[in-house]
DNA sequence: AATCGAGTGTATCGATTTGATATGTCATAT
DNA sequence: ATATGACATATCAAATCGATACACTCGATT
């Protein structure tokens, strides 16, 4: 799925700015299942506009910056019905964390173990937010969806719930790793 | 985490070709969580040349046409290690189905009936391959990182059984829809 | 009162990556 | 014989990422 039809989509919900859909697909309700960033997300607008799918209007208050709230046109809206009718691509899961797991018995025990906690703990707040958003939630469709985010998530927890076990019993036992064990060393990403 | 760096990572298990590598990261036992096309890999390979990370041998047999295989060098195993000491970024997950899915109230009810018995013989196939790699696994960060993805792909398939229900309930009951239900109409993706 | 940092918003740019395709050989099945 | 599919290298346009620039507002800190 491209970010054409993600804006499309996501506009078919309701009025936004570039700047509300990026975060939709970031932090928002979309985020569990899809990503896009500014560099994507304006061309598609603009090219959008060009083919008349969308439309834009300008909202210039007193003192404050202007911005566009782009709509969804009823054309817009009828190829969107279209693209659902293909079939949708495969799901796509991509762990940099299972990449580095391959190489535990390379690195010191406790820099695994600190990967293993520091997961647990973005999983279960990451938990906690689907959870939230499934119990405040009455769209029918979107429950469903959260509902998935919620399932895997779930099971990722547990998952590593129990193979930290098996590490904590190795070498020396930390007293009782919450969060902020992690120092952010986060320079360049090779 | 980059191509360079999955390059890097399974070059570490075993030499191979660049075609090999890319099986690895699409079809084999690293497709559950990371991807990667010739057009990234090749140049990747290239490069890692050049900072003399990985060497090659062609290899030519009678009659065979020629290949490169690759091996990783001993200042690649250091930058490896160097990079796993790094923060990994967090995982990704991309679903297409959950995007549709949003949108099922706009559907005729047997199309999203036709897409969740899809997912669900996709995810169990999926399954049944993840579980017989976990069988027959002896290295234990491999057996780590495979049984998350038999942990992740559980749950969904549990979800999606559940929810089935719900919808078959809904109007006409189709018989018993096993595989090959769904026309593969693979044109453009839009 | 002044400054700082964070949030809102639009936009662009280089680098990376995808997805498709070209080219060619070999093995197997028709 | 010949078509199909696996093996293998390689390239290219288009899509996308990730970072950044710019500009304005608002609340908190000093």
């Amino acid at each position: 799925m491209n970010v054409r039809t993600l804006c499309l989509g996501i506009l078919s919900f309701s009025d936004m700015t570039g700047y509300d859909i990026r975060k939709m697909a970031f932090e928002g309700s979309f985020s569990h299942f899809c990503e896009a960033s500014y560099g994507s997300i304006y061309p598609a607008l603009s090219q959008l506009t060009n083919e008349e799918l969308v439309t834009y209007r300008d909202e210039v208050s007193e003192g404050k910056p202007a911005r566009k709230i782009y709509s969804i046109t009823e054309k817009g809206r009828a190829v969107l019905l279209h693209i659902l009718h293909e079939q949708p691509g495969p799901d796509r899961f991509k762990s940099e964390f299972l990449f580095y797991s391959l190489f535990y018995d390379k690195m010191p025990p406790s820099q695994f173990r600190n990967l293993l906690n520091k997961k647990i703990s973005d999983i279960s707040e990451k938990l906690e937010g689907l959870k939230g958003a499934l119990d405040c939630c009455d769209h029918e469709p979107s429950h469903f969806a959260i509902g998935y985010g919620v399932a895997i998530n779930t099971a990722v927890l547990d998952y590593l719930k129990t193979q930290v076990e098996k590490f904590d019993g190795e070498a020396e036992t930390p007293p009782c790793p919450p969060k902020d064990t992690f120092k952010e060393t986060s320079h360049e990403r090779s």
